[in-house]
DNA sequence: CTGCCTCTGTCAGCTAGCCGACAAACCCAG
DNA sequence: CTGGGTTTGTCGGCTAGCTGACAGAGGCAG
């Protein structure tokens, strides 16, 4: 099997890449380079020009920013096969985020000139790549009203069910490797708070913690959590 | 002048619109009718298959959603020119939010249909709706960063000054009609919280409060409050 | 095996912002 | 001008979640 076949069958299990039109599918790969960056290293920062369109194909990407007070926000951690950067696509404007490599990553880059070119001739792709935005527009809809309609505790369960799902994009996971910190800064909540509600999961058999992972043992019962309490 | 000239240049207000292409602006125009709905009467709820574009022209309409508990959570005023409605055209998905009319509203709608007709034979015109997206998608990720990164009082100063310029899209306003309950549950403050904050905002001289409005006195001041404090 | 670094677990205080309550001011319809 | 609904202003008490601190456990490089 050829390297990009090897590529394809990656990128065909997430549900956008997997979704397009044949010949786009063809174009993106040939357009695209691989590229690995070593853990921490920086991809792009807030206020950089546009470069293009990302896929995680190994590792993950922490999107996220620092507040002058050196206070972190993260925004989420893009796993394989996420596709991300596409604003700067249509806008033109910088990146609104900092993306730093968690952990050594692969990653794929279609160049934004390359994007462009395509898009001439094929103005009518404009539409899938406004599906990935759209994606993410609901995505972020859905935090900020979680984030000033629920107390912790049923935010943090919901947000354990996005990621064993995904967020749409692929099958279900059911162990998640994700130390608790970073799930902390993703709701914004404290290392300490979020580890007390994970706590009281794990004694309700939602869940089972272990050294930098959670495996999550009982959907219904997170869903439980996660609707009202 | 005719009705569709008066229109036209109460759209031309807002920066999307007016630089759309030509064409386009004549297409939409031609496609769109007017609608009159009295205060509170819903347009959609979350969950209602899309019905099309549209554009504020009097009055406001309030997006947001209530959770199962009664809390309310505000998403944003749309004010004139502004438009919504465009992620449902995208991804054929129902809608996010619920939609009411503050006080008696006249929209502009552009039914789903006709758009889908316009783009099948102009697809290069996906890239200006989502275009829209992408300012919804960049507002969405500062909500969500200030949301976890800033207190009560710099929180609410940027979101005055973010209103005062129309969310980027129009020129700044010094009065803003709204009343303090609205930008509490914006900010997912309490009203108590809000009041006090803006009480101190009108000490330090940077706005006076009237009934039912805001009145932005010293965006030098409030830039300040905005920023560190 | 050893030492170091990261991650988890758990405490005791503290505090920002919530909640309920109520009075006063404002607006508008009759 | 009167009365009722809405908005503002201001308490005092409360509590969810933060902060700082520290001990233990897991992982990994040498």
């Amino acid at each position: 099997m050829s390297a990009t076949d090897t590529l394809r069958q990656q990128l065909n299990a997430g549900h956008w890449f997997s979704h397009l039109p044949e010949p786009l599918q063809h174009d993106l790969l040939s357009q695209a380079s691989v590229r690995q960056l070593s853990a921490g290293q920086p991809l792009f920062r807030r206020g950089d020009p546009s470069c293009g369109l990302y896929a995680v194909l190994d590792g993950a990407i922490r999107v996220g920013a620092v507040s002058r007070n050196g206070k972190e926000a993260l925004l989420t951690l893009v796993e394989p096969p996420y596709w991300f950067g596409e604003i700067s696509l249509f806008d033109g404007q910088p990146r609104t985020h900092d993306a730093y490599a968690e952990g050594p990553t692969r990653l794929l880059q279609v160049p934004q000139t390359a994007l462009l070119d395509l898009l001439e001739r094929q103005p009518h792709y404009w539409r899938e790549f406004a599906l990935l935005m759209s994606q993410k527009l609901r995505l972020a809809f859905i935090a900020l009203e979680e984030m000033s309609l629920l107390p912790a505790a049923p935010r943090l369960a919901r947000r354990l069910l996005l990621i064993t799902e995904g967020y749409g994009e692929t099958g279900p996971r059911r162990v998640i490797h994700l130390a608790q910190e970073q799930l902390a800064l993703m709701l914004a909540l404290s290392r300490q708070t979020t580890n007390q509600i994970l706590k009281e999961l794990e004694a309700r058999g939602a869940l089972r913690l272990t050294y930098g992972e959670i495996e999550i043992l009982d959907l219904d019962c997170l869903r439980q959590v996660a609707q009202i309490d």
